[in-house]
Parts: C-alpha cells; structure tokens; sequence
DNA sequence: AGGTTAGATGACGTTAACGTAAACGTCAAA
DNA sequence: TTTGACGTTTACGTTAACGTCATCTAACCT
C-alpha cells in the first residue's frame, strides 16, 4: 500500500511512472489541478496516445510546485522561474538574469522567514498567556462548583 | 517625515491617531484595502461623524494583518483567530478552544518553516551551481572574444 | 454485451481580495 | 467662492486558482 505507482503494460525501463490518478492520490489534490499546472505551462508529462504519463521529473516537479504554494509563490511566478532556469543553459547573460530573479526570490524567503519566526514568538506568548489563565480559573472553580455533574 | 500621523484638532490625549489616508501611506497600501478590511471584520475604527479614526491599537493590527497575509492567511482565518482571541476572556471553554486553535496555528507555521528552510537551501545550491557555470564561462569568453566593445 | 472505472476535453461557475468608477460631503488655501 | 485634497458610500469589474458539470473514449470485469 505504500507503493502507490501502476505498472506499466510493458516494464519500465526508465524508472517509476505514475497515471495523473497516481499522483492526484499522492499529493492528495484533484486530477484537475494537475491538468491545471499543465495548462499553466508548469508540468509537460509525455503523452501515451491520450493519456498523461508522469515521470519522476514531473512528480518532483509537482511536489516542488505544491511546496511553493504553501509558500505564497504564485503559478506565474513558478513558471517564470522554471522557464528562466531551463532558458539559463549555457549564455551567460541569461544566467546572470537567473541569478538576479534568484537573489530576488531569496530575499523574498528571509522576509518571510522572520516574518514566520515573528509570528512564532507571538504565538507561543499567547499561549503561555493563555494557560496561565486558564490555571488561575482551574483553581477558582475548585473552589466554587461542586465535583461531578454534566 | 519620519512621524507620519497627522494632527488631531484638539490635542489628543489618547495617544497617537491617524486617518485612513496616512496608514495607507504608511504600508504602502490603498484605502480601499484598509475599508475592506473593516468591511470583513477585521478593524474598527473610531468614528468622528464620518470619518473615520485609527488609534494605536487599529494601526498595530494593521500590521498584523498585513504580515498574516504574508504568511498567507486569509482574511477569514484572521478574523477567527481575533474574534476568538476577543471571545475568550474569563471562561475557560473558549480559552481552551483558543488554546487548540492557536495550537493548529502553530503546526501550521511550523511546518511552513520547514518548507521554507528547505526552499533556502535548494536555492542557494541552485546559486552556487549557477555561479560555477559562470565562472567556467567567463575563462572561456576570456580566450574566445577580445577585450572591449559596447 | 453491458456495466464500471479512469482518463480526456470543453465550458461555465465560484471565491477571495481587492480595483475602479461614480457621486457626494468637508474644510482650508488661494 | 471655487478649487483641491481628502474623506465617504455604493456598486460593478477583475484575476487567480481551481470546482463542477457534460460529454466522450479506452480498458477492464463478469
């Protein structure tokens, strides 16, 4: 049960591959956000007749893209970086462009970070807080209501 | 410039307050936004006839807000969490349901983290390797093109 | 053969979070 | 006094990221 893969009619001899049922099951999302990404320009699976078929890229892919939205990321700024990486082999003016929308993005990230470490802290204060008062209550009510009941 | 409130007209002895347009300076954000943000719940200004009056506390939930969203929280997500933080002084049922709720919160900022941390280091491998790239490049460029030009 | 399951395409619907425009009030400076 | 700069409400428009049919084909079950 913890393979979750269908084999293909005729072995494998380029590694796992998975039916769009496959990964929507995985990753627990719908088959049409996956045909979403696609239309999106952010997963290219091979056709088999009609039929999708993803390979260990895509799935990496995916999970790469489900990551980035938990982050904020948008789909167009996922494909914008996925397009500039894959156009950066080789001429140096479209690395040095791929490293400034990098350096861009890592910035973005720190920000977030103390952003999420600032509502950490804040957090937990509340709840210490929160607590605090609740065994302040906890042993007033001792006092005042009678055991048992309800 | 650093002090962006404007006057009150008759002394303030409430402390600081600022008007919907100088908060929007501030964050670098529309009035509109800032209405919207009423509109679902998440402000309440002061009214003077009909204007309305933000005071310290409205301003320091304003950037709450902003950083929430950030994080990605929707609107209706904030507003629970404030509602229920304003609903659960004194009896200890609700404080326990914002304890579990905040805890929820936490899971949830917490696992963000790790996404985060993750995307940090797979970035600057990407960077590094992007910057190798280059390196070679320019020794072959070096060789190749002459010195000078546009 | 008939039915079920999984996948494909196409089209329209939906929700959140605002943008934008119209139409109006108010107060100080020119 | 009129002209801006600010504020107000109301209402319709917009975009992203899917959801939800409807209709179709291919494969498999019995």
């Amino acid at each position: 049960m913890s393979d979750v893969q269908s084999q293909g009619p005729e072995g494998e001899p380029f590694g796992p591959t998975y039916t769009i049922g496959d990964l929507a099951r995985e990753f627990d999302i719908t088959t049409r956000t996956i045909r979403y990404y696609e239309l999106e320009g952010l997963l290219s699976p091979v056709r088999i007749g009609t039929q999708r078929l993803y390979r260990r890229r895509d799935r990496t892919r995916l999970k790469l893209i489900l990551r980035s939205k938990r982050l904020g990321f948008t789909l167009a700024e996922m494909r914008e970086l996925f397009d500039l990486y894959e156009q950066a082999h080789g001429q140096s003016r479209q690395l040095r462009h791929y490293l400034t929308v990098l350096d861009r993005k890592r910035q973005q990230l720190i920000r977030q970070r103390e952003d999420l470490e600032e509502s950490l802290r804040e957090l937990d204060q509340s709840y210490a807080h929160c607590q605090q008062l609740l065994e302040q209550q906890e042993q007033e009510d001792d006092a005042d209501v009678p055991p048992g009941g309800g």
